[in-house]
DNA sequence: GTATGGATCTTCT
DNA sequence: GAAGATCCATACA
């Protein structure tokens, strides 16, 4: 992966994240669902602009934002567009393809990736991976199947701009966190 | 099958 | 002091 890649627009990243490959340590898995998030729109933390938790939604495309979700979840997004642009994509589900049983054991359940809190915890991705980078980073994104079908839909779980459709899933693909809508 | 509530922490007001 | 890009256990139909 370059980081070109990450220095588009947000939307397209995330509709090309989808059968990208995410590694950390011994486990990966396909993305098979992201979610967009931009500064324009009020769902996206850099919505406020430059504060010291979203200052790194502003940096280098291709970093990694990792932040805590109701105080229990660390949730993984790649930063997109140039840099000064406040965008990321949200790493939604994961396929798993290696270190299942790593995973297993950090779970302790069968559903693995599944969803947004489960891949962070499934990968062993905490806080700490938090502004590193994507490319030469602990947590790595490899090309994967750019062919994949991708389906679009409306985001998940947000209060705000509940109405964009920010939302890429692998058609059909039983690891996304939720069946498609419709 | 759907519905509800609790856990627990970072950030900003 | 409140809100939040979640997950899971439990209750009920």
């Amino acid at each position: 992966m370059n980081a070109g890649f990450f220095a588009r627009p947000v939307v397209e990243v995330a509709r090309d994240l989808v059968g990208c490959v995410v590694a950390h340590g011994p486990t990966a898995g396909v993305i098979v669902e992201t979610e967009a998030y931009h500064e324009s729109e009020p769902a996206c933390h850099a919505y406020v602009g430059r504060t010291a938790r979203t200052t790194v939604l502003f940096g280098t495309p291709g970093t990694a934002y990792v932040y805590r979700s109701y105080g229990i979840h660390a949730l993984l997004n790649a930063v997109c567009e140039p840099e000064g642009v406040g965008a990321a994509v949200l790493i939604r589900a994961l396929e798993p393809v290696s270190g299942l049983e790593e995973m297993r054991a950090r779970r302790g359940r069968d559903d693995l990736c599944n969803g947004p809190g489960k891949l962070t915890q499934a990968l062993g991705v905490e806080l700490a991976e938090n502004a590193t980078s994507l490319l030469h980073g602990p947590v790595q994104i490899h090309e994967g199947d750019s062919r994949m079908p991708v389906v679009a839909g409306v985001r998940i779980g947000i209060t705000k701009a509940v109405e964009l459709p920010w939302r890429f899933c692998a058609r059909g693909n039983p690891h996304v966190s939720r069946p498609w809508p419709r």
